[in-house]
RNA sequence: UGCCUCGUAGCCAAGUGGUAAGGCAUCAGACUUUGACUCUGACAUUCCGGUGGUUCGAACCCACCCGAGGCAG
């Protein structure tokens, strides 16, 4: 009998991943893993939950617990605490000082789940990990997760195709409804748990306040792209994204307004009003570049963000390794920093970090 | 100093006698394992620079005062 190690994060999603791989008639052992402490990283400004008398992650470890005393597997307990600091957040504050907009829960995944929890889960003797994606993985491929609405692929999209032998994704196939309606048919005690969101293992802050724990904000001017008129000033770049309105602080306009860019040596943050074309680009240039697949092909299909449409594109592999990506149609808010997700139909093929942005093959000086 | 214009919520801004549009911003919620985007809801309870007056009734008419700007000088 086969033995999976699945990750129990406290949430519905594992604990139907673990409920149906004890269906099948795997031999299952849950692993909780603790990778953020609020105390020990002095996660103080915007969290919620200090004045709680037990923190969020505890609470979910109990809820680990329950649902693993309802299936009847043990449950194991694993902290990366300083692991994730140094190979995920490190990273991401590195990138919010150059200006852009990381994802570090690609990075998560790479680092953290796909590497360390696995290689955990192997000391436990683990034959198998599962997890509770919503994405599909078959012979060395990534899928999409068959609830188009839920799909995760994207998050998986930088592991490799080693990273995804022996892992199992058992709540790939099926509609979220459905994953609530085992949970309720199999009486887990997660099955009406709100989803939990925000980054993966840190949760829900006030963004700002979250950031100045760790970077110190430098305030500067707020420029109008096209008129290149000072209109007021920020709180530090790398409080912005590209395609942001809200939390932008200027005022008595009467069209919206989204930041379109961001100068990091001179400091300014560019904004542009109404559906406006700075926000549109046509190409970008993608470093980092990374394929699960064997397939390398001039068309396909990319997402610039999570849950991001599908836009066709066609790919030019430079001579450097990286990879020229040109847009059909224009693409709003492409950002620098974030993870571009190359798809074939289902099948999830790459990514590479977008680095340069482009319009009309000219480098957009306001990004 | 004379004359003119203007003064409406955090910001723009309608409304010129009948009992305060709208937009932006903000806040809350929905959505969401990245900071979005989008969507929904709330947002001047007698108040329209101030004080009096006319009127059944004024933010809108009159007087004066305060304040901002402009033209003369």
């Amino acid at each position: 009998m086969a033995k999976v190690v699945v990750g129990m994060s406290g949430g519905v999603d594992s604990a139907v991943a673990a409920y149906l791989l004890l269906q099948d008639g795997y031999e299952v052992e849950g692993l909780f893993m603790r990778n953020w402490d609020s105390m020990i990283n002095n996660d103080i400004g915007g969290n919620p939950n200090l004045k709680n008398a037990i923190c969020p992650q505890e609470e979910d470890y109990n809820d680990a617990l329950k649902t693993c005393k309802i299936l009847g597997i043990s449950l194991h307990r694993v902290d990366f605490i300083k692991e994730y600091w140094d190979y995920v957040f490190t990273y991401f504050l590195e990138e919010l000082k150059k200006g852009r907009t990381p994802n570090p829960d690609l990075l998560c995944n790479k680092y953290i789940k796909f590497d360390l929890f696995k290689k955990e889960a192997r000391r436990l003797g683990a034959d198998f990990i599962a997890t509770g994606h919503y994405a599909k993985t078959k012979d060395g491929k990534l899928f999409r997760g068959f609830d188009r609405n839920k799909d995760q692929s994207y998050f998986l999209a930088m592991v490799s195709k080693e990273q995804l032998e022996e892992v199992l994704f058992p709540i790939g196939h099926l509609e979220k409804t459905k994953v609530r309606e085992i949970a309720l048919q199999a009486g887990l005690n997660v099955a009406q748990k709100k989803d939990s969101t925000g980054i993966c293992f840190i949760g829900e802050r006030n963004y700002q306040a979250f950031i100045q724990n760790y970077l110190k904000p430098n305030p500067g001017d707020i420029v109008n792209v096209e008129t290149l008129e000072k209109i007021g000033t920020h709180t530090g770049l790398m409080n912005y994204t590209i395609g942001q309105r809200r939390n932008v602080g200027i005022s008595g306009d009467l069209e919206r307004h989204y930041v379109c860019g961001k100068d990091v040596s001179k400091n300014i943050l560019y904004v542009a009003f109404g559906d406006s074309d700075y926000l549109y680009s046509d190409a970008c240039v993608l470093e980092n570049v990374h394929f699960i697949s064997e397939e390398k092909p001039k068309m396909c299909s990319a997402k610039f963000r999570y849950r991001g449409e599908d836009y066709p594109v066609s790919l030019y592999y430079l001579e450097n390794g990286e990879i020229k990506v040109q847009y059909l149609e224009k693409v709003k808010a492409v950002t620098p920093g974030q993870v571009c997700v190359f798809y074939l139909g289902e099948e999830c093929l790459g990514s590479g970090i977008i680095k340069d942005v482009y319009k009309k093959g000219e480098k957009l000086f306001y990004l």
